[in-house]
DNA sequence: AATCTACATGATAAAATTTATCAATAGTGA
DNA sequence: TCACTATTGATAAATTTTATCATGTAGATT
């Protein structure tokens, strides 16, 4: 993983579609030898994927919501299985578990008020786990996905 | 934007590096029909982009850390002067506009606990526009950029 | 110093995919 | 029924991805 890779995973999450020959332009290498570092990211797994960005309102979920939770207990086993259990609700489209004043920052979509009320009494009120949360409406995703530079500031 | 184009588009979200015959095949449509469907998606901006997505910690970037913040005031042109100003920031990789107890949840990377002080001093303390915030530190991103389903519910 | 090895590179060609063209079909409203 | 529009499928051309092979460079060994 040398700096070139670096430069090629930041081209990529700008457009994952350039063509290889754009890349290898860019970054002034041949089209194989850039071909073949790709190919070896991907296989890697630094490339965990590529994907889509879509917004939610234009596949019919137009609210979005920062779910801020608090958890009952600490214990890994339980909150590992409570984090298995909420992330297959396709409603949650990110979950991250957070050290700090809460326990876990969930995304969520809806598509309306009365269908996130009902994700919430089912998926939140009625887990013994969870003791808490905060719901945060969101506006405006005023930056989103901005790409991982590939140098340390 | 029929039932045919959702499904695509959840395709996309899944693997934006199918190719055209395998998305026509799985959805049922000639590759030619599914290329145009495709093109017009990208073209309207539906699709708003395809990007690589990259673990940060795999460029350099180990820490991650999701930040609350408290604006000093709601009136619109100072905050939006104000996101202008701290989206340019490479740092903070999402940024989501809400209303409730916070105003703001910023999705910040750092090479280390230095560079996040840094950081915040310079973008967050220093400005007359944060009132308050609050940081949480990302153990896991337990769940990374779920696909949105195509129906709702 | 010479040589060997491992590894990444560039040139080229083959395979696969994307994209354009065109004729045919299905649905709408007069 | 008859145009009119929009979408489709078949085909072919253009582009891109991928494989093959020979070359070159850096580090280790003799």
């Amino acid at each position: 993983m040398d700096n070139i890779d670096l430069k090629i995973l930041h081209q990529l999450q700008t457009d994952a579609r350039a063509s290889i020959a754009e890349i290898a332009a860019q970054i002034g290498l041949s089209e194989p030898a850039c071909y073949r570092r790709v190919r070896e990211l991907r296989k890697s797994g630094v490339i965990e994927k590529e994907m889509a960005i879509i917004k939610p309102k234009n596949m019919g979920w137009p609210l979005s919501m920062m779910l801020l939770v608090e958890l009952e207990r600490d214990h890994s086993t339980i909150v590992n299985a409570f984090l298995s259990r909420i992330n297959k609700q396709p409603e949650i489209i990110d979950s991250w578990f957070v050290t700090g004043d809460y326990d876990l920052v969930l995304q969520v979509i809806a598509a309306d008020m009365e269908a996130f009320d009902q994700f919430t009494q089912q998926v939140l009120h009625k887990d013994n786990s969870v003791k808490n949360f905060k719901t945060l409406v969101v506006m405006r995703h005023s930056k989103a996905h901005g790409p991982i530079p590939p140098d340390k500031k």
